[in-house]
DNA sequence: GGAGTTACGCTACGGCTCGTAGCGTAAGAG
DNA sequence: CTCTTACGCTACGAGCCGTAGCGTAACTCC
């Protein structure tokens, strides 16, 4: 869960009356709803509120617009990825590849993704926000692939540390960004043939010996 | 240019006062500077209007909104993009993603593509103008950069017609989208080095047999 | 040169959303 | 029982939306 990130301030005192962990719940459950139903741009803080069954003051003590609270409720949907070991990095990849595809077949995932990432260009602080929140969550499924991986012998153990997380980073970019693009920007499927496709090639580029 | 695809309607008469260029050139540069300075969320038509010396209700005749117009404005960016030829498909594929990587270094880019790309996800119209004013426009560098690979020999033929197609639209995808997420979901340069890596790892995978 | 047609600028408008302030009440901590 | 904080509700000025209506400007065809 996400409840380590808090949204704004329970300042660090503890008397006086605790936040309804309850209204959480149900204000990010209603964000999704409305993400669905209205998409990003005719997403009203106000409607949500009434969703919600919350006062809309309640939503501005704990977020301070729009985007905080979208990522937030969006964040939650990437909980769901798993990499379950398969048993080769092939079918390991595929299979990542597909709930990653199945999460952008969500509406509100598509549409609440790239509209938080396209407020991001302009805002430092939601930049930091996405790479905790959603980001880090998915390279730890890439990290967590190698490391299973060079324990199969499928791929060489790395000695440098800093090409290492260089190599990490790639791939996530790769995998990541081509699914999304042709998902969202292509808006062509993610089907079984197209992730068989993929897959080998990424699976002939990383078995290519290391760059300078 | 982009005048082929006309934004909303000079019916086909021809008789009667005829519509301003430069209005739609002034336009369309008010909708850049005002991405550049307001961002996504708080560009509005009015102050676009103000900005390109005309009224408002003009801007309402030509666009049914702000994202076909946004749209437009962006999609002249993508004509910058070239594939001068370098002599291999390696210095060809540094080539146009330094030149895609520099585009998404200007704000307006980086803001309106990823904010249109998420209107779109619930707007069909708005995809299909995404497509034709965007995705097409770069995916003839991929499919000429392929017949040069084909004719210094870098790349076979390929007999099947539609598994050529499907090879393009893979390439495609994972060059923009690669390039895409390491710029504006993952916040890294994208530096000579990282394409470096990158042209490094896509060779590897196209050298690799044609799949089933 | 006049008539017809279309685009433009300007003004004004109802409707909606925003984000905040103020108040009285509810729920735990000590 | 008191103190402190969260909550629900109401009300508000401000800003933007998208449209309608009008008079004027530009261009074509006769």
């Amino acid at each position: 869960m996400v409840s380590a990130m808090r949204n704004a301030s329970p300042p660090t005192g503890r008397t006086g009356r605790p936040r309804s962990a309850a209204a959480d719940a149900a204000i990010l459950a209603a964000t999704r709803d409305a993400l669905v139903e209205l998409g990003w741009s005719k997403l009203t803080m106000g409607d949500v509120s009434t969703r919600a069954g919350v006062a809309k003051t309640t939503l501005y003590r704990r977020w301070a617009g729009k985007n905080e609270l979208v990522v937030d409720a969006v964040a939650e949907l990437f909980d769901s990825l798993e990499l379950p070991d398969r048993g080769s990095l092939e079918a390991d990849i595929e299979d990542v590849v597909l709930q990653f595809a199945a999460l952008l077949r969500r509406p509100e995932a598509r549409t609440a993704l790239m509209a938080v990432v396209a407020e991001s260009t302009r805002d430092e602080a939601l930049r930091d926000r996405i790479r905790s929140a959603i980001v880090d969550r998915q390279k730890r499924l890439v990290v967590l692939g190698r490391e299973r991986a060079q324990a199969r012998g499928e791929l060489p153990y790395e000695e440098d540390e800093e090409l290492a997380c260089r190599t990490t980073d790639l791939i996530f970019d790769v995998i990541a960004g081509t699914v999304v693009h042709r998902a969202l920007v292509s808006s062509e499927p993610v089907d079984e043939l197209w992730v068989a496709t993929f897959t080998a090639l990424l699976m002939h580029g990383l078995q290519g010996p290391a760059p300078a």
